[in-house]
DNA sequence: GAGTGGTCTAGACCACGGC
DNA sequence: CCGTGGTCTAGACCACTCT
Protein backbone atom coordinates (compact mmCIF):
# COMPACT_ATOMS: atom_id res chain seq x y z
CA UNK A 1 0.00 0.00 0.00
CA UNK A 2 1.25 3.54 -0.57
CA UNK A 3 1.28 6.02 1.94
CA UNK A 4 1.39 9.41 0.73
CA UNK A 5 2.82 10.91 3.82
CA UNK A 6 5.64 8.62 3.52
CA UNK A 7 6.42 9.41 0.12
CA UNK A 8 6.44 12.75 0.49
CA UNK A 9 7.97 12.79 3.57
CA UNK A 10 10.70 10.79 1.31
CA UNK A 11 10.54 13.17 -0.89
CA UNK A 12 11.47 16.19 1.66
CA UNK A 13 14.50 13.72 2.80
CA UNK A 14 16.47 13.52 -0.69
CA UNK A 15 15.63 17.73 -1.19
CA UNK A 16 16.56 18.14 2.27
CA UNK A 17 20.33 15.80 1.74
CA UNK A 18 20.69 17.07 -1.93
CA UNK A 19 21.03 20.98 -0.40
CA UNK A 20 18.00 22.04 -2.07
CA UNK A 21 17.04 23.75 1.31
CA UNK A 22 20.41 23.95 2.86
CA UNK A 23 20.86 23.90 6.82
CA UNK A 24 19.42 27.05 8.19
CA UNK A 25 16.87 27.96 5.39
CA UNK A 26 13.44 27.65 5.52
CA UNK A 27 10.85 24.75 3.92
CA UNK A 28 7.69 25.74 1.84
CA UNK A 29 4.66 26.81 4.01
CA UNK A 30 2.18 23.74 4.76
CA UNK A 31 -0.40 25.05 2.17
CA UNK A 32 2.28 25.47 -0.71
CA UNK A 33 3.41 21.91 -0.32
CA UNK A 34 -0.18 20.40 0.30
CA UNK A 35 -0.75 21.83 -3.21
CA UNK A 36 1.97 21.21 -5.12
CA UNK A 37 1.35 17.28 -3.75
CA UNK A 38 -1.94 17.47 -3.92
CA UNK A 39 -2.89 16.28 -0.82
CA UNK A 40 -4.36 17.53 2.46
CA UNK A 41 -2.76 19.70 5.07
CA UNK A 42 -3.14 17.02 7.31
CA UNK A 43 -1.38 14.80 5.48
CA UNK A 44 1.14 17.05 4.59
CA UNK A 45 1.91 17.56 8.27
CA UNK A 46 2.19 14.26 9.12
CA UNK A 47 4.95 13.97 7.07
CA UNK A 48 6.76 16.64 8.24
CA UNK A 49 5.96 15.23 11.85
CA UNK A 50 7.78 12.41 10.88
CA UNK A 51 11.07 14.66 9.79
CA UNK A 52 10.86 16.80 12.84
CA UNK A 53 10.96 13.48 14.77
CA UNK A 54 14.09 13.17 12.98
CA UNK A 55 15.69 15.88 13.89
CA UNK A 56 15.90 17.41 10.34
CA UNK A 57 13.90 20.24 10.83
CA UNK A 58 12.32 22.35 13.53
CA UNK A 59 9.26 24.72 13.31
CA UNK A 60 7.94 27.43 15.44
CA UNK A 61 4.23 28.43 15.29
CA UNK A 62 3.77 31.58 12.85
CA UNK A 63 7.20 31.10 11.26
CA UNK A 64 7.98 28.81 8.34
CA UNK A 65 9.61 25.29 9.22
CA UNK A 66 13.61 25.77 9.04
CA UNK A 67 15.99 22.60 8.27
CA UNK A 68 18.13 21.87 11.35
CA UNK A 69 20.33 19.11 9.37
CA UNK A 70 20.93 17.59 6.37
CA UNK A 71 22.16 14.61 7.58
CA UNK A 72 21.20 11.20 5.00
CA UNK A 73 19.38 9.95 7.92
CA UNK A 74 18.19 6.22 6.42
CA UNK A 75 15.78 4.92 8.65
CA UNK A 76 15.74 7.39 11.55
CA UNK A 77 12.59 5.90 13.39
CA UNK A 78 13.14 2.75 13.58
CA UNK A 79 14.32 0.79 16.25
CA UNK A 80 17.43 -0.94 14.22
CA UNK A 81 18.88 -4.20 15.41
CA UNK A 82 22.80 -4.35 15.74
CA UNK A 83 22.42 -6.22 12.19
CA UNK A 84 19.86 -4.00 10.88
CA UNK A 85 21.95 -1.34 11.65
CA UNK A 86 25.28 -2.09 10.34
CA UNK A 87 24.48 -3.42 7.66
CA UNK A 88 22.76 0.30 6.72
CA UNK A 89 25.81 1.91 7.53
CA UNK A 90 27.72 -0.36 4.78
CA UNK A 91 29.74 -2.24 7.56
CA UNK A 92 29.45 -6.45 7.77
CA UNK A 93 28.23 -7.65 10.94
CA UNK A 94 29.01 -10.86 12.78
CA UNK A 95 28.48 -12.72 15.91
CA UNK A 96 29.22 -15.14 18.00
CA UNK A 97 27.91 -17.49 21.02
CA UNK A 98 30.66 -18.32 23.55
CA UNK A 99 28.44 -19.40 26.33
CA UNK A 100 24.75 -20.45 26.39
CA UNK A 101 23.05 -21.55 29.81
CA UNK A 102 19.57 -22.29 31.41
CA UNK A 103 19.16 -20.90 34.97
CA UNK A 104 16.25 -20.15 37.42
CA UNK A 105 15.57 -16.31 37.16
CA UNK A 106 17.05 -14.47 40.34
CA UNK A 107 14.43 -11.73 41.87
CA UNK A 108 15.44 -8.61 40.21
CA UNK A 109 16.11 -10.94 36.55
CA UNK A 110 12.12 -11.84 37.42
CA UNK A 111 11.33 -8.49 37.97
CA UNK A 112 12.65 -7.16 34.89
CA UNK A 113 11.27 -9.82 32.55
CA UNK A 114 7.70 -9.55 34.21
CA UNK A 115 8.47 -13.67 35.23
CA UNK A 116 7.65 -15.25 38.75
CA UNK A 117 11.17 -16.07 40.84
CA UNK A 118 12.53 -19.32 40.23
CA UNK A 119 11.36 -19.27 36.75
CA UNK A 120 13.98 -20.32 33.48
CA UNK A 121 16.23 -18.34 31.92
CA UNK A 122 18.22 -18.60 29.14
CA UNK A 123 21.70 -16.64 29.34
CA UNK A 124 23.80 -15.88 26.75
CA UNK A 125 27.02 -14.62 26.21
CA UNK A 126 27.88 -13.42 22.83
CA UNK A 127 30.20 -11.30 21.14
CA UNK A 128 29.30 -8.67 18.38
CA UNK A 129 31.85 -7.73 15.57
CA UNK A 130 32.09 -4.97 12.56
CA UNK A 131 34.09 -6.15 9.61
CA UNK A 132 35.46 -9.20 11.55
CA UNK A 133 36.60 -6.89 14.69
CA UNK A 134 34.67 -7.62 18.05
CA UNK A 135 32.99 -4.32 18.69
CA UNK A 136 30.72 -5.29 21.89
CA UNK A 137 29.86 -7.79 24.41
CA UNK A 138 26.22 -8.44 25.28
CA UNK A 139 25.47 -10.64 28.20
CA UNK A 140 21.68 -11.12 27.08
CA UNK A 141 18.98 -12.89 29.42
CA UNK A 142 15.89 -14.10 27.75
CA UNK A 143 12.82 -14.90 29.52
CA UNK A 144 11.81 -18.87 29.54
CA UNK A 145 9.17 -18.37 26.82
CA UNK A 146 11.66 -17.07 24.04
CA UNK A 147 14.76 -19.65 25.07
CA UNK A 148 13.47 -22.27 22.95
CA UNK A 149 13.72 -20.25 19.66
CA UNK A 150 17.06 -18.47 20.88
CA UNK A 151 18.99 -21.91 21.17
CA UNK A 152 17.74 -22.84 17.71
CA UNK A 153 19.65 -20.28 16.06
CA UNK A 154 22.99 -20.87 14.99
CA UNK A 155 25.73 -19.84 17.21
CA UNK A 156 27.15 -17.38 14.69
CA UNK A 157 23.48 -15.98 13.99
CA UNK A 158 24.26 -12.77 12.14
CA UNK A 159 20.56 -10.93 13.37
CA UNK A 160 18.93 -12.48 16.36
CA UNK A 161 15.93 -9.85 15.88
CA UNK A 162 15.28 -10.83 12.60
CA UNK A 163 15.51 -14.30 13.42
CA UNK A 164 13.38 -14.46 16.52
CA UNK A 165 11.14 -12.94 13.70
CA UNK A 166 10.99 -14.70 10.95
CA UNK A 167 11.61 -18.22 13.24
CA UNK A 168 8.65 -17.28 16.22
CA UNK A 169 7.34 -14.36 15.22
CA UNK A 170 8.38 -12.46 18.35
CA UNK A 171 8.56 -9.27 17.81
CA UNK A 172 10.91 -6.50 19.40
CA UNK A 173 9.06 -3.44 19.31
CA UNK A 174 10.57 -1.28 21.58
CA UNK A 175 13.29 -0.93 24.10
CA UNK A 176 14.50 0.87 27.34
CA UNK A 177 18.47 1.49 26.96
CA UNK A 178 20.72 2.74 30.04
CA UNK A 179 23.99 3.76 28.89
CA UNK A 180 26.94 4.71 31.39
CA UNK A 181 30.54 3.83 31.28
CA UNK A 182 32.37 1.16 32.70
CA UNK A 183 35.99 -0.38 33.38
CA UNK A 184 36.05 -3.39 31.42
CA UNK A 185 36.54 -6.71 33.30
CA UNK A 186 38.39 -9.88 33.03
CA UNK A 187 36.34 -11.25 30.05
CA UNK A 188 35.29 -7.56 28.11
CA UNK A 189 38.99 -7.14 28.11
CA UNK A 190 39.78 -11.02 26.71
CA UNK A 191 36.90 -10.78 24.42
CA UNK A 192 36.95 -7.14 22.87
CA UNK A 193 41.01 -7.22 22.52
CA UNK A 194 41.51 -4.32 25.21
CA UNK A 195 43.16 -3.50 28.66
CA UNK A 196 41.48 -4.66 31.86
CA UNK A 197 40.20 -1.21 33.29
CA UNK A 198 39.64 0.37 29.80
CA UNK A 199 36.82 2.68 29.64
CA UNK A 200 33.65 0.56 27.95
CA UNK A 201 30.37 1.94 26.52
CA UNK A 202 27.75 0.52 28.46
CA UNK A 203 24.35 -0.14 27.50
CA UNK A 204 22.01 -1.99 29.81
CA UNK A 205 18.41 -2.68 28.01
CA UNK A 206 15.35 -4.34 27.88
CA UNK A 207 13.53 -5.21 24.73
CA UNK A 208 9.79 -5.47 25.31
CA UNK A 209 7.29 -6.87 22.13
CA UNK A 210 4.54 -4.60 20.74
CA UNK A 211 2.44 -5.43 24.16
CA UNK A 212 4.77 -5.14 26.45
CA UNK A 213 6.15 -8.17 27.30
CA UNK A 214 9.47 -7.87 27.95
CA UNK A 215 11.68 -10.82 25.87
CA UNK A 216 14.56 -9.87 26.93
CA UNK A 217 17.33 -7.58 29.18
CA UNK A 218 21.27 -7.25 28.59
CA UNK A 219 24.22 -5.69 29.27
CA UNK A 220 26.14 -4.75 26.25
CA UNK A 221 29.69 -3.38 26.60
CA UNK A 222 31.43 -1.25 23.76
CA UNK A 223 34.71 -0.77 22.59
CA UNK A 224 35.02 2.45 22.32
CA UNK A 225 36.19 4.00 18.43
CA UNK A 226 33.60 0.91 17.37
CA UNK A 227 30.59 2.36 17.57
CA UNK A 228 29.04 5.92 18.75
CA UNK A 229 25.39 6.81 20.00
CA UNK A 230 24.10 9.91 18.45
CA UNK A 231 20.84 11.48 19.91
CA UNK A 232 18.98 13.91 18.53
CA UNK A 233 16.76 15.70 20.70
CA UNK A 234 14.89 18.76 20.43
CA UNK A 235 11.99 20.54 22.20
CA UNK A 236 9.49 18.67 20.56
CA UNK A 237 11.07 15.15 19.76
CA UNK A 238 14.14 12.52 20.55
CA UNK A 239 15.38 10.04 17.85
CA UNK A 240 18.55 7.90 18.82
CA UNK A 241 20.65 6.16 16.11
CA UNK A 242 23.71 4.37 16.37
CA UNK A 243 26.91 5.42 14.47
CA UNK A 244 29.88 4.57 13.51
CA UNK A 245 32.50 7.52 14.79
CA UNK A 246 32.97 10.11 12.25
CA UNK B 1 -5.27 28.72 26.00
CA UNK B 2 -6.67 25.23 27.02
CA UNK B 3 -4.82 22.34 24.61
CA UNK B 4 -7.25 19.45 25.17
CA UNK B 5 -5.38 16.61 23.91
CA UNK B 6 -2.52 18.00 26.27
CA UNK B 7 -5.57 17.70 29.12
CA UNK B 8 -6.40 14.32 27.73
CA UNK B 9 -2.82 13.04 27.59
CA UNK B 10 -2.28 14.03 31.40
CA UNK B 11 -5.13 12.37 32.30
CA UNK B 12 -4.34 9.24 30.53
CA UNK B 13 -0.64 9.69 32.37
CA UNK B 14 -1.96 9.89 35.67
CA UNK B 15 -4.30 6.69 34.92
CA UNK B 16 -1.87 4.90 33.78
CA UNK B 17 0.76 6.06 37.02
CA UNK B 18 -1.99 5.38 39.01
CA UNK B 19 -2.34 1.81 38.06
CA UNK B 20 -5.36 1.81 35.86
CA UNK B 21 -3.86 0.49 33.49
CA UNK B 22 -1.02 -2.04 34.48
CA UNK B 23 1.54 -2.39 32.40
CA UNK B 24 0.72 -5.36 29.61
CA UNK B 25 -3.37 -4.20 29.95
CA UNK B 26 -4.80 -2.55 26.94
CA UNK B 27 -6.58 0.57 26.82
CA UNK B 28 -10.19 1.85 25.85
CA UNK B 29 -10.28 1.84 21.93
CA UNK B 30 -10.01 5.50 20.28
CA UNK B 31 -13.67 6.14 20.07
CA UNK B 32 -14.43 4.84 23.08
CA UNK B 33 -12.39 7.44 24.97
CA UNK B 34 -13.49 9.85 22.05
CA UNK B 35 -16.75 10.41 22.85
CA UNK B 36 -15.68 9.91 26.89
CA UNK B 37 -14.19 13.11 26.33
CA UNK B 38 -16.03 14.78 23.92
CA UNK B 39 -13.43 15.43 21.31
CA UNK B 40 -12.93 14.17 17.96
CA UNK B 41 -11.20 10.96 17.36
CA UNK B 42 -8.12 13.38 15.73
CA UNK B 43 -7.71 14.87 18.85
CA UNK B 44 -7.57 12.11 20.90
CA UNK B 45 -5.15 10.30 18.46
CA UNK B 46 -2.74 13.54 19.34
CA UNK B 47 -2.80 12.77 22.99
CA UNK B 48 -2.17 8.92 22.40
CA UNK B 49 0.58 10.27 19.78
CA UNK B 50 2.53 11.68 22.77
CA UNK B 51 2.06 9.04 24.84
CA UNK B 52 3.39 6.85 22.71
CA UNK B 53 6.43 9.21 21.90
CA UNK B 54 7.20 9.07 25.84
CA UNK B 55 7.44 5.39 25.08
CA UNK B 56 4.25 4.76 28.31
CA UNK B 57 2.07 2.41 25.56
CA UNK B 58 2.30 0.90 22.20
CA UNK B 59 0.39 0.37 18.83
CA UNK B 60 -0.36 -2.26 16.61
CA UNK B 61 -3.17 -1.66 13.78
CA UNK B 62 -6.30 -3.50 14.43
CA UNK B 63 -5.50 -4.14 18.45
CA UNK B 64 -6.02 -1.83 20.90
CA UNK B 65 -2.97 0.31 22.37
CA UNK B 66 -1.26 -1.70 25.23
CA UNK B 67 0.91 -0.31 28.10
CA UNK B 68 4.48 -0.40 27.95
CA UNK B 69 5.26 1.13 31.10
CA UNK B 70 3.88 3.14 34.03
CA UNK B 71 6.94 5.59 34.67
CA UNK B 72 5.80 8.97 35.90
CA UNK B 73 7.16 10.49 33.21
CA UNK B 74 7.50 14.43 34.16
CA UNK B 75 8.73 15.90 30.87
CA UNK B 76 9.97 13.49 28.35
CA UNK B 77 9.76 15.62 25.28
CA UNK B 78 11.60 18.29 26.77
CA UNK B 79 15.01 19.06 26.07
CA UNK B 80 16.27 19.48 29.20
CA UNK B 81 19.50 21.69 30.48
CA UNK B 82 21.65 19.63 32.97
CA UNK B 83 19.90 22.30 36.59
CA UNK B 84 16.76 22.13 35.13
CA UNK B 85 16.77 18.36 34.47
CA UNK B 86 18.58 17.96 38.31
CA UNK B 87 15.58 19.98 39.76
CA UNK B 88 13.63 17.74 38.22
CA UNK B 89 14.68 15.13 39.66
CA UNK B 90 15.26 16.54 43.69
CA UNK B 91 18.88 17.03 43.14
CA UNK B 92 20.03 20.53 43.49
CA UNK B 93 22.71 21.18 40.86
CA UNK B 94 25.47 23.77 41.14
CA UNK B 95 28.48 25.05 38.75
CA UNK B 96 31.68 26.90 38.82
CA UNK B 97 33.55 28.06 35.75
CA UNK B 98 37.21 27.07 36.10
CA UNK B 99 38.62 29.15 33.17
CA UNK B 100 37.31 30.98 30.11
CA UNK B 101 38.93 32.78 27.31
CA UNK B 102 38.47 33.85 24.07
CA UNK B 103 40.23 32.24 21.05
CA UNK B 104 40.16 32.13 17.46
CA UNK B 105 37.81 29.31 15.81
CA UNK B 106 39.79 26.39 14.27
CA UNK B 107 38.51 25.01 11.31
CA UNK B 108 36.71 22.17 12.55
CA UNK B 109 35.07 24.44 15.50
CA UNK B 110 34.11 26.85 12.50
CA UNK B 111 32.49 24.20 10.18
CA UNK B 112 30.58 22.72 13.50
CA UNK B 113 29.20 26.38 14.65
CA UNK B 114 28.80 27.70 11.26
CA UNK B 115 31.63 30.56 11.42
CA UNK B 116 33.99 31.63 9.05
CA UNK B 117 37.89 30.43 10.23
CA UNK B 118 39.46 32.73 12.36
CA UNK B 119 36.12 34.07 13.88
CA UNK B 120 36.03 34.79 17.57
CA UNK B 121 34.78 31.32 19.88
CA UNK B 122 34.85 31.17 24.14
CA UNK B 123 36.32 28.78 25.44
CA UNK B 124 34.96 27.51 28.68
CA UNK B 125 36.17 24.99 31.24
CA UNK B 126 33.14 24.36 33.94
CA UNK B 127 32.40 21.71 36.54
CA UNK B 128 28.64 20.89 37.36
CA UNK B 129 27.57 19.62 40.70
CA UNK B 130 24.62 17.37 41.86
CA UNK B 131 24.12 18.30 45.21
CA UNK B 132 27.91 19.37 45.84
CA UNK B 133 29.55 16.38 44.17
CA UNK B 134 31.38 17.10 40.92
CA UNK B 135 29.13 15.51 38.47
CA UNK B 136 30.83 16.19 35.16
CA UNK B 137 33.24 18.17 33.25
CA UNK B 138 32.15 20.43 30.53
CA UNK B 139 34.24 21.31 27.86
CA UNK B 140 32.53 24.22 26.02
CA UNK B 141 33.33 26.38 23.13
CA UNK B 142 30.76 29.44 22.06
CA UNK B 143 30.11 30.84 19.04
CA UNK B 144 31.42 34.52 19.51
CA UNK B 145 28.27 35.92 18.79
CA UNK B 146 26.82 34.33 21.86
CA UNK B 147 30.70 34.58 23.78
CA UNK B 148 29.56 38.21 25.40
CA UNK B 149 26.14 37.31 26.72
CA UNK B 150 28.00 34.03 28.57
CA UNK B 151 30.52 36.42 29.99
CA UNK B 152 28.21 38.21 31.69
CA UNK B 153 27.48 35.27 33.39
CA UNK B 154 28.48 34.54 37.34
CA UNK B 155 31.01 31.87 37.40
CA UNK B 156 28.46 29.94 39.33
CA UNK B 157 25.70 30.32 37.43
CA UNK B 158 23.32 27.44 38.21
CA UNK B 159 21.30 27.45 34.53
CA UNK B 160 23.32 28.29 31.42
CA UNK B 161 20.49 27.48 29.03
CA UNK B 162 18.04 29.64 31.18
CA UNK B 163 19.79 32.70 32.02
CA UNK B 164 21.32 32.82 28.36
CA UNK B 165 17.51 32.64 27.38
CA UNK B 166 16.39 35.09 29.98
CA UNK B 167 19.51 37.91 29.57
CA UNK B 168 19.72 37.55 25.53
CA UNK B 169 16.65 36.02 24.60
CA UNK B 170 18.72 33.08 23.06
CA UNK B 171 16.86 29.72 23.23
CA UNK B 172 19.09 26.62 22.71
CA UNK B 173 15.87 24.29 21.08
CA UNK B 174 17.68 21.74 19.62
CA UNK B 175 21.00 19.37 20.17
CA UNK B 176 22.64 16.23 18.50
CA UNK B 177 24.87 14.17 21.90
CA UNK B 178 27.28 11.84 20.66
CA UNK B 179 28.13 9.25 23.64
CA UNK B 180 30.92 7.24 24.06
CA UNK B 181 33.36 5.94 26.63
CA UNK B 182 36.99 7.67 27.44
CA UNK B 183 39.55 7.48 30.10
CA UNK B 184 39.73 10.06 32.28
CA UNK B 185 42.90 12.63 31.74
CA UNK B 186 44.52 14.33 34.05
CA UNK B 187 42.09 17.66 34.10
CA UNK B 188 39.61 14.99 34.12
CA UNK B 189 40.80 13.13 37.61
CA UNK B 190 41.88 15.97 39.30
CA UNK B 191 38.14 18.08 38.45
CA UNK B 192 36.16 15.01 39.18
CA UNK B 193 38.39 13.41 41.74
CA UNK B 194 38.56 10.42 40.14
CA UNK B 195 42.09 8.02 39.10
CA UNK B 196 43.82 9.08 35.67
CA UNK B 197 42.45 6.54 33.04
CA UNK B 198 39.27 5.61 35.05
CA UNK B 199 36.52 5.42 32.90
CA UNK B 200 34.03 8.44 31.46
CA UNK B 201 31.01 8.46 29.59
CA UNK B 202 31.65 11.39 27.34
CA UNK B 203 29.05 13.75 25.26
CA UNK B 204 30.10 15.44 22.71
CA UNK B 205 27.15 17.85 21.52
CA UNK B 206 26.11 20.73 19.80
CA UNK B 207 23.33 22.82 20.41
CA UNK B 208 21.23 25.16 18.06
CA UNK B 209 18.55 27.55 18.01
CA UNK B 210 15.20 26.81 16.82
CA UNK B 211 16.14 28.19 13.22
CA UNK B 212 19.33 26.10 13.23
CA UNK B 213 21.78 28.12 14.18
CA UNK B 214 24.95 26.73 16.51
CA UNK B 215 25.45 28.39 20.04
CA UNK B 216 27.43 25.99 20.99
CA UNK B 217 29.50 22.84 21.15
CA UNK B 218 30.99 21.13 23.89
CA UNK B 219 32.62 18.10 25.14
CA UNK B 220 30.90 16.78 28.70
CA UNK B 221 32.84 13.79 30.81
CA UNK B 222 30.11 12.29 32.98
CA UNK B 223 31.67 10.59 36.08
CA UNK B 224 29.95 7.40 36.66
CA UNK B 225 27.39 6.73 39.00
CA UNK B 226 26.45 10.26 39.00
CA UNK B 227 24.32 10.40 36.02
CA UNK B 228 22.81 7.92 33.66
CA UNK B 229 21.14 8.27 30.73
CA UNK B 230 18.04 6.57 29.75
CA UNK B 231 16.96 6.19 25.95
CA UNK B 232 13.19 4.57 25.51
CA UNK B 233 12.80 4.02 21.76
CA UNK B 234 10.48 1.89 19.73
CA UNK B 235 9.64 1.40 16.15
CA UNK B 236 7.66 4.79 16.39
CA UNK B 237 9.38 7.36 18.55
CA UNK B 238 12.66 7.43 20.59
CA UNK B 239 12.46 10.26 23.80
CA UNK B 240 15.70 10.50 25.53
CA UNK B 241 15.71 11.13 29.21
CA UNK B 242 19.26 11.69 31.71
CA UNK B 243 18.25 9.68 35.29
CA UNK B 244 20.38 9.43 38.27
CA UNK B 245 20.75 5.50 38.66
CA UNK B 246 18.50 3.19 40.03
C1' DG C 1 -17.31 -10.26 10.32
C1' DA C 2 -16.91 -6.90 13.87
C1' DG C 3 -13.83 -3.89 15.92
C1' DT C 4 -9.54 -1.47 15.90
C1' DG C 5 -5.95 1.59 14.60
C1' DG C 6 -3.77 3.95 10.29
C1' DT C 7 -4.63 7.12 6.66
C1' DC C 8 -6.81 10.91 4.43
C1' DT C 9 -9.97 14.86 3.44
C1' DA C 10 -11.89 19.59 3.57
C1' DG C 11 -13.12 22.41 6.06
C1' DA C 12 -12.57 25.87 10.59
C1' DC C 13 -10.59 28.89 14.26
C1' DC C 14 -6.72 30.40 17.04
C1' DA C 15 -1.89 31.93 18.62
C1' DC C 16 2.14 33.57 17.12
C1' DG C 17 5.93 35.78 14.02
C1' DG C 18 7.34 39.30 11.29
C1' DC C 19 6.53 43.04 8.43
C1' DC D 1 -1.94 43.22 9.39
C1' DC D 2 -1.24 38.83 6.79
C1' DG D 3 0.79 34.40 6.63
C1' DT D 4 2.27 30.74 9.36
C1' DG D 5 1.95 26.65 12.10
C1' DG D 6 -1.02 24.51 16.04
C1' DT D 7 -5.48 22.72 17.14
C1' DC D 8 -9.84 20.64 16.22
C1' DT D 9 -13.92 18.59 13.78
C1' DA D 10 -16.77 15.11 11.37
C1' DG D 11 -16.78 12.59 8.30
C1' DA D 12 -14.59 8.41 5.08
C1' DC D 13 -12.03 4.21 3.59
C1' DC D 14 -8.57 0.73 4.32
C1' DA D 15 -5.43 -2.82 6.62
C1' DC D 16 -5.17 -5.45 10.25
C1' DT D 17 -6.35 -8.49 14.60
C1' DC D 18 -9.11 -11.46 16.82
C1' DT D 19 -12.72 -14.66 17.43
Amino acid sequence: MIRRHQQIAEELRVAIAEGTYPVGSELPSESELALAHGVSRGTLRQAFGTLQSEGLIGSRQGARRTVLSTTPSQSFTELRSFAQWARAGGRTPGGLVLRSRRAKATEAQAAQLHLAPGDTVLHVLRVRTLDGEPALLERTVYAGWAAAAVERLPDDCESVTQSLYDEARVLMSHGEHHLDAIAAGTTDARELAVRRGSPLLRVRRTTTTPDGRPVETSDDRYKPGSVVFTVRNSVQANPLVRTTPD
